[in-house]
DNA sequence: TATTGTTATACTCTATAACTATA
DNA sequence: TATAGTTATAGAGTATAACAATA
């Protein structure tokens, strides 16, 4: 452990070491599992934010994606070539287009989050006492969030 | 908390909670720290990954980056041309080019290093003994790994 | 007038394949 | 022959600015 390590708040500690584990361990398997479904991350990202139930404005996506809405309609463009999405009209504001899931679109979504939410070996390795101390922890942060 | 969280185990949905931590509030703030430090998010991972004492292969980046070598060219000759990074030869193989940081590239990326380790608000927010124990654990996961 | 989504444009990232220099 | 890095190419993401339709 460095010497700065030592000296950071907990917090600042904690925080450096998850990024070690989205950088080193969560980047690489998002990408390969990108190829492996042929989406590219942005794609993902938008099946991740739809639903077949609960439309949203294509504004909302581009929140979703931290991008410019000019960009969220190539990426929907594709996907809706693809037929995973489709554009709905928006029955109380003609200018908006609503965006939802095809039934192909959530069984592909269905099949990614399933993969995105398999623990990586660092965490599934952790003693069962620990899984649930940072499970109890991380529950407590990100309901106040 | 959903059925499907309470009959996980305990790793599984930790690994939820810290995905939700990082798409929503982790990636958005990556992003906006790129735009002000007016470098693309590539640019970014190799000046992390980089160093003025150090240096490293191209073929290294290429690996950190989850990408084809033949990316790193671009990225490198853009930081190159931004005078934050040089490329050096290998005294041992002459077909290798090392990456290294300049001065003014090891000034902007520990500036952006500072600015990433800033715990964000969840975390921050936490009793100092759940920050405390969050990081023994994480410790004990990455170290691991 | 303001807003939603699209189009046009220029730049960057990406993988693949072909190439050069070196091993 | 094989490998490191580059170049060429095509497709995708990105911000900005301008536009049409609608509010």
């Amino acid at each position: 452990m460095s010497t700065a390590a030592r000296t950071q708040s907990p917090a600042a500690e904690a925080w450096s070491l998850l990024q070690t584990l989205m950088f080193d361990v969560q980047r690489p398997r998002f990408i390969t599992l990108c190829s492996e479904f042929d989406v590219t991350p942005p794609q993902l990202m938008t099946l991740r934010r739809l639903d077949a139930d609960t439309p949203v404005p294509t504004s909302e996506v581009a929140r979703w994606l931290t991008c410019d809405a000019s960009n969220v309609t190539g990426i929907v463009d594709r996907l809706e070539a693809r037929g995973l999405v489709e554009r709905r009209p928006d029955p109380g504001d003609r200018r908006v287009k609503m965006l939802a899931l095809t039934d192909e679109g959530v069984a592909l979504r269905d099949e990614i989050v399933r993969r995105l939410a398999m623990p990586p070996e660092p965490l599934a390795a952790l003693p069962r006492a620990d899984q649930r101390a940072l499970r109890d922890i991380l529950r407590l942060a990100v309901d106040r969030g």
